[in-house]
DNA sequence: GTCTATACTTCGATAGAC
DNA sequence: GTCTATCGAAGTATAGAC
């Protein structure tokens, strides 16, 4: 494991398709169904050439969370700047990789101790990210940060949005539309339409 | 796999044993380092023995969830029948079995879908018990059942316990005791100690 | 870069002695 | 009820031809 064996390019358009069908097989079946045979029939390619682009399994693993990882905070960096940063940040964080995705790497994450500190990175790095935005959000709302942190916000929000997704896997709808009109009204509440926006 | 071959007593032992054993490995390593071997051997017994007491390893799966389930639905039992119930609840949800084994099991889910029911059909019973309670509670206290539906005060303590629990797994405390105090914030307003009850 | 072939390991599951 | 022994399948990973 993990020998001293080349790797294939970084940009090569082969990695790309087993690094999406790995993401694919993941949200699909769960992070126990990736084996190198399942990844690499999802991709249309051969076996060995897993090990041709990744050291190991968990490489794949990891550059797999890297890339989810990036592209959310890419999608968290744009809704911040939409004209309604919370509501655009809602539609994100009820997406495929905001929370599905998480809970496989978090479990995942249980049994391989790399993994771990790059999802605990992750996340922090993430909410740091929500906490600055919804502080001058806050302000600019004269909202009082002792009633509501801004921490608390991010937090609350991206605990609604995974129970929601991850009970939706499960077929689970008892409370969903309560929780759902509670999120909305509180966003509302936080980040009123302004005159000029576009109607949703 | 599943032959007609005859399992062992149910109030066996060594049963007893193993479906101990797994829950532990679960919690410490997440449900992929469940293995016969690895069960057994915590169990201390033979790993033959797995397979005298369970027809597969779906089969102990789904007997460790439902004794987890079962001993926490009575959990929640005796805490709704305490002083303060909420606050009651709100200990046993950040518990171990509340939230860790919870998360693991959602995610053995994805791909086994004899256990994904079984786990839908336990958290609908867990929320619509505590939905009933809530609405007594509730309406004891003189909320508006508009401001606050029961089923949504079960549905964000839930959400809420998770999050913290399995955070705390990675090492994660951004925003965990902006959160804590929230939430006893939130349940003391809804439950003030009575004069008669002891102190916290 | 991609393929075939294969070594090595571990897993679930069973047979049958005790 | 518990043990040893083992089968067949599937997994990770590598070697080497093309």
């Amino acid at each position: 494991m993990a020998s001293a064996r080349k790797l294939g390019a970084q940009n090569s358009k082969t990695r790309d398709a087993l690094i999406k069908a790995t993401t694919q097989v993941m949200i699909d079946e769960g992070y126990a169904a990736v084996t190198t045979r399942r990844v690499a029939a999802e991709a249309g390619v051969n076996p060995a050439l897993v090990y041709y682009y990744f050291a190991t399994m968990d490489e794949l693993f990891l550059e797999v969370f890297r890339r989810g990882a990036e592209a959310n905070l890419e999608r968290q960096r744009q809704s911040l700047s939409a004209e309604r940063p919370l509501h655009a940040l809602w539609e994100v964080s009820t997406g495929p990789f905001g929370a599905k995705l998480l809970m496989e790497f978090m479990a995942l994450a249980n049994h391989r101790k790399d993994i771990r500190v790059e999802i605990a990175r992750y996340i922090e790095r993430f909410r740091e990210i929500q906490q600055a935005a919804f502080t001058f959000l806050l302000r600019a709302q004269g909202v009082n940060v002792d009633d509501m942190p801004p921490v608390l916000l991010s937090i609350m929000l991206g605990s609604f949005a995974s129970i929601l997704v991850n009970e939706q896997t499960l077929g689970i709808e008892l409370g969903h539309a309560e929780l759902t009109a509670f999120v909305e009204r509180l966003i509302a509440g936080l980040e009123p339409p302004t005159p000029n926006s576009e109607r949703t």
